[in-house]
DNA sequence: AGTCTTTATGCAACTAGTTGCCTTAAGGAG
DNA sequence: CTCCTTAAGGCAACTAGTTGCATAAAGACT
């Protein structure tokens, strides 16, 4: 179970507030461990609870907002936890349980027909969102990862990890493409 | 959700019993959208009381076999869900969660060291894994889709279809495996 | 001042998935 | 003919994730 780590990692990268977390669950961190922000308020709570991360009221600012920073305790369990051996996760792509849906209905069929012409689109769809993903990653690579870039506090995260985090991301979409191009030409009749 | 129509695709490929499916599902199926056995059991009795499927008792067997098979309404659920717009899933991966939080321990601190000692071959471990998954597959293209493989009863799957599925896992397995060649030496001191 | 909108937080109820243990029934070993 | 093992099915309790709605506070609109 990782959402707790991962608003760790988040935290430990810059504190603030749940909705502020909830953004970056948007992007950066999320893209690899997405979550609502019901599910990080829950787990802010717990952690607090845990005496992992500690919280305050910020004054003059919209709503109820309170800001979140982790505790040396906090840094502890993410290391606690990093260290741990964990299996890779199983794939789960409702679009390839779609397609085997598909070659089981007869081509010729009404239903068939309709079917395979309907994902043609879908992967087509799929594909414009992957490419997408994709170049929103190379734009990142690009602005964050060459030379003159800042980022020189002290607390600075090593960025050939990050950068090897969003190669992943950039592999992964460039594969989820070729894919795509590879197989649309089968459901064309 | 797409579990009942995992099972339905399952099904309408060859009628089971519950054992056999949860079988398919650490193998073929399972590969795209895994379940355990409870998840199948619950799974089978609400589609059957839906009516998508039937079952009955098996004679002279181990245990309480029974044996599914779906019916016509299934295939036109089958139908029905297939043909929905679906995005994908994002991807959730734990290790690239675990790479950030050791991106934010200082390296030269002895956590942050052990970390990335410990990252490096968790990497190594992951690349196997896929590694040995990849070759699965291959194994797999080479065995049911090369010229002379049998398979030529009435209600033949679309093997073009399959194959294609089969490919993403390919070429998933593939960008996994040429991810962890491009980052182990990141790790390396 | 009063209403409307936006931002931030949260409760409650639900659905999905996991884990540990249990029962039923057959096949085989002694 | 009992005991042990294996296969098949399932209950109960739990954890994780989702959805819809509610509330609080600040700012904008009139």
């Amino acid at each position: 179970m990782s959402l707790p780590h991962a608003i760790l990692t988040s935290l430990a990268e810059k504190p603030g507030s749940g909705a502020e977390l909830a953004q970056r669950f948007d992007k950066s961190i999320g893209y690899f461990w997405q979550a609502t922000h019901q599910q990080i308020y829950r787990e802010l709570a717990r952690l607090e609870e845990r005496g992992l991360i500690r919280s305050a009221a910020r004054e003059a600012t919209r709503g109820r907002k309170r800001d979140y920073a982790v505790l040396p305790a906090g840094l502890e369990e993410l290391a606690r936890w990093t260290v741990l051996a964990q299996d890779p996760l199983p794939v789960r792509d409702a679009l390839l349980v779609r397609l085997r849906a598909v070659a089981v209905m007869r081509a010729g069929s009404a239903p068939g027909d309709t079917a395979r012409a309907v994902m043609r689109a879908e992967l087509a769809r799929h594909r414009g969102l992957h490419e997408q993903q994709l170049s929103l990653y190379q734009g990142v690579e690009g602005d964050d990862f060459t030379a003159g870039s800042g980022a020189q506090a002290q607390n600075t995260p090593d960025l050939r990890l990050q950068r090897a985090v969003l190669r992943a991301g950039i592999m992964f979409e460039q594969a989820w493409v070729n894919w795509a191009d590879e197989t649309l030409p089968t459901l064309e009749h």
